[in-house]
DNA sequence: GTCTATAGCGTGATAGAC
DNA sequence: GTCTATCACGCTATAGAC
């Protein structure tokens, strides 16, 4: 009896669990456009035409919603980044490679869910421990990828996994929010992305003794 | 006559100018301790003990009030890279060197003024043009070490300074941002930023097809 | 030229009615 | 599940005191 006027039910109202998708939806995709300090748990509700308290049944508050936003975000690229490393080739640095590579079109194309991860926003996600969990794989996945490539000797295992973290994220970071501009065709972003990994895996192979080609 | 009693009324009052450096330094340091979000020109205003109308009559509104700080802080920062290449050796990876430390450096001494520079506020600073003018030297240092880099080739030289300003922001970032945590001594941050800088370099010259060491 | 007082509006959050 | 108050606090603009 509930299907039959499911979706009559969906257009004119938000019942039965919908506004709580339906916040979400909203809230990532001005996180996407505006950025995370344009959002507003009123505007949301008013652009849903629910009251603007609405949201407060679903929420304990802004920072809850941000939370969950956050956790589904770690979920969602730690798949996206096993996948990509599952799919490479069976060398330690090609999987590097493909999990550099992952990450930063991840960054670029989920403009909002990496802003809620990696965003210097003052909103402390980190106290949550859904988050914390739903972060942890992501964290799994760069170690042992590093892990494989300095093999047996893990001179600076911590150091290198860090460094190569510190390179996509600010190479995502700069691109994403415009702070590198290209002047050239449109194809300087790829190529940007493809040159400072090729650094980064020489740079590692440098430092760890390992000879220039794979 | 005013300077015999100018101690005195800057204690009791910020009249004759004192209230615009007050308000910049004080903001500053919550930008430091805080972050950005946290800046509030009432909360500036009642630490200070003047009204909450007050900051309004010496700068148009927050965003101008940011402006000015993030304008103070390229100059400040732009200096901070000039002395420091220019103290390096006359070599031109040692330059690099020398400037990567004091970017990162920089960046975690002073925190606020990094944030400002280089965070993903959504205030568009960069609007302001005496921001964009404070922040053209720092580009050109960058531009000019790695143009002694490439040296005559050329090759990529864009992309490079790019992946360079990359790293030495993600390290900065991370760091600063606590996302990295260290779970050795003291010394890690330390040894972190040696090796990264010691990658790039090396990444670089193997970019380049030069020989390892300098 | 500098500061105070006040008012309008948006936002986060809560209590209690429907 | 949702709504209607309601409160506290933020940014901003204006009028007027000194």
């Amino acid at each position: 009896m509930m299907s039959q006027s499911a979706d009559l039910e969906a257009v004119r109202s938000y019942h039965h669990g919908d506004l709580r998708r339906a916040i979400l939806e909203s809230t990532l995709e001005i996180i996407d456009k505006q950025g995370l300090e344009a959002v507003s748990l009123r505007a949301v509700a008013r652009r849903l035409g629910v009251s603007e308290a609405a949201p407060y049944h679903h929420f304990s508050g802004k920072q809850e919603l941000l939370a969950v936003l956050a956790a589904d975000a770690y979920r969602s690229f730690g798949e996206c980044l096993t996948t990509a490393v599952g799919s490479a080739a069976d060398d330690p640095f090609a999987r590097l490679n493909a999990l550099a590579r992952a990450y930063i079109e991840y960054g670029l194309e989920s403009r909002g869910r990496y802003r809620l991860m990696f965003g210097n926003h003052m909103v402390d996600l980190g106290e949550y421990e859904e988050v914390q969990v739903a972060g942890r794989p992501t964290r799994a996945i760069l170690e042992s990828v590093i892990a494989g490539c300095v093999g047996s000797a893990k001179v600076d295992a911590a150091a290198i996994e860090n460094i190569s973290w510190s390179l996509c994220h600010g190479l995502t970071s700069l691109i994403g929010e415009s702070e590198i501009v290209f002047d050239g065709g449109s194809g300087d972003g790829e190529r940007l992305i493809e040159v400072g990994i090729s650094i980064l895996i020489a740079g590692i192979r440098a430092h760890l003794g390992l000879p220039a080609a794979s």
